[in-house]
DNA sequence: GTCTATATAAGGATAGAC
DNA sequence: GTCTATCCTTATATAGAC
C-alpha cells in the first residue's frame, strides 16, 4: 500500500474515534510515522481525506444498489435481503472508513457535499421504490414508506458497531438482520 | 427561560448541525446575541454544557426505562412498545439536545464520559433482559440477543430525523415503529 | 520525500473597565 | 451582566534546506 492509502486508512481510524473536526494534522502525522507538513507531500488538504472517505464509500454503496436493481427475477423481499448483504459485505470490509461515511460527512464543503447529498438521495430513493413494490404487491404491510425506509436503512447504518465490539460473522449477522428487519422480532 | 437555558437550547442546535469540536464559542455568542466572553458569565466551560445537555437526556432515558420495569404486569412485546413509545416522547421534546446527546458524546472528558458510558451501557442492558424474558416466553424469535438490541436501539436512536424533516405525529410514528420493529416489514 | 521553521488564522478562556 | 482587549494554545498549511 502506498503512501496515500496509509494516511487514507489512519485518518479514517482517527476520523472515527475522535470525529473528523477533532482530529488534527499533527496526530494524523504521528499515526502515520511522520511530520505534519510531510503528509501534504501526499495530500492536498485535510478536507481532500475526507472526500475521499466518503466519496468512495458512496460509490460502493451505488455501485452495489445498481447490481440488485439489475437482478430483474428478485422480488422485493429479495431485494431487501440483497440490501442488507450490501450493508454487511461494506461494512466487512473497512469499518473504519464507512463509520466516516455515516457520521462526518456533514464536514464536506461545497461543491463535494451537494454531490455526496446528491447521491445519498438517490439511494434512498432505490430503497423506496423496493418499499413500494413491496407493498403494492402485497409482500410487505402497508406501512409509512418514510418511517420503513429510515427504520431499515438506519439499522444498517450502524452495523459497523458489532464488527467492532463482536465476534459475529458476516453470514450469521446478515441472517439475524434479515430476520428482524424484514419479519420482525415477534413471533408470528 | 433565563440566559443559561437559552445558551444549552442554541448550543445543543448549533452542536447537532455542524458537530461539538466545529462549533466555536463565538458562534455560539452569536447566536444568542452576546460577545463570547459574556457567555462566561453563565456557563464555565464549553465542555459544561455538552456534559448538562448529555446529562440530562440520559437522566430522561433512565427515568423512563425505570418507569416501564416498574410497570409489573407488562409482558414483553408491551415494555418493547413502552421503549419504543419513550424514545419517541423524548425526541418530540427536544430534537436537538437529544441528537447532541447521541452523536457527541464521544467528546465529553473523563470522569463524565465513564460516568455516562455507565448510564447507556445500564440502559441497554435493561432492554436485553426485556429481549431475553420476550424469547424465554416464546413472544419474541429465537434471534442472536446482540443483533437484536443494537437494530433496535439504533431504529430509535434517528428517530429526530422523522421530527425534522416531516410533519408526522408521534402517535403515527410510534404505530409505525412498533409495526416495523417488533412484527417486521414482512407480510404474514 | 522528509525535515525544521514559520506564516496565518482561529480556538477557549480570562482580566478588568463600565 | 456585558463589553473590549488580550493571553495562550492549537490548528492548517507553506517555504525552503537537505
Amino acid at each position: 500500500m502506498n503512501s496515500k492509502e496509509l494516511i487514507f486508512q489512519a485518518a479514517a481510524k482517527l476520523f472515527r474515534e475522535k470525529g473528523y473536526a477533532a482530529t488534527s494534522m499533527r496526530e494524523l502525522a504521528t499515526q502515520v510515522g511522520l511530520e505534519a507538513s510531510s503528509l501534504y507531500n501526499h495530500i492536498k488538504s485535510k478536507e481532500e481525506i475526507l472526500q475521499e472517505i466518503c466519496l468512495r464509500n458512496a460509490g460502493k454503496f451505488t455501485a452495489g444498489m445498481k447490481i440488485i436493481q439489475d437482478i430483474s427475477n428478485l422480488n422485493a423481499l429479495q431485494k431487501l435481503e440483497s440490501i442488507i448483504r450490501l450493508h454487511v459485505v461494506i461494512a466487512s470490509e473497512d469499518i473504519s472508513s464507512v463509520t466516516v461515511f455515516n457520521d462526518e460527512w456533514k464536514h464536506l464543503k461545497e461543491p463535494v457535499l451537494s454531490n455526496f447529498l446528491k447521491q445519498r438521495k438517490q439511494y434512498e430513493q432505490s430503497v423506496k421504490v423496493i418499499l413500494q413494490e413491496g407493498i403494492e404487491q402485497e409482500l410487505l404491510k402497508k406501512v409509512d414508506i418514510e418511517v420503513a425506509l429510515f427504520s431499515f436503512l438506519t439499522s444498517l447504518r450502524w452495523i459497523h458497531y458489532k464488527f467492532a465490539k463482536g465476534r459475529i460473522s458476516s453470514e450469521r449477522l446478515t441472517e439475524n438482520l434479515k430476520t428482524i428487519l424484514i419479519f420482525g422480532l415477534a413471533n408470528s
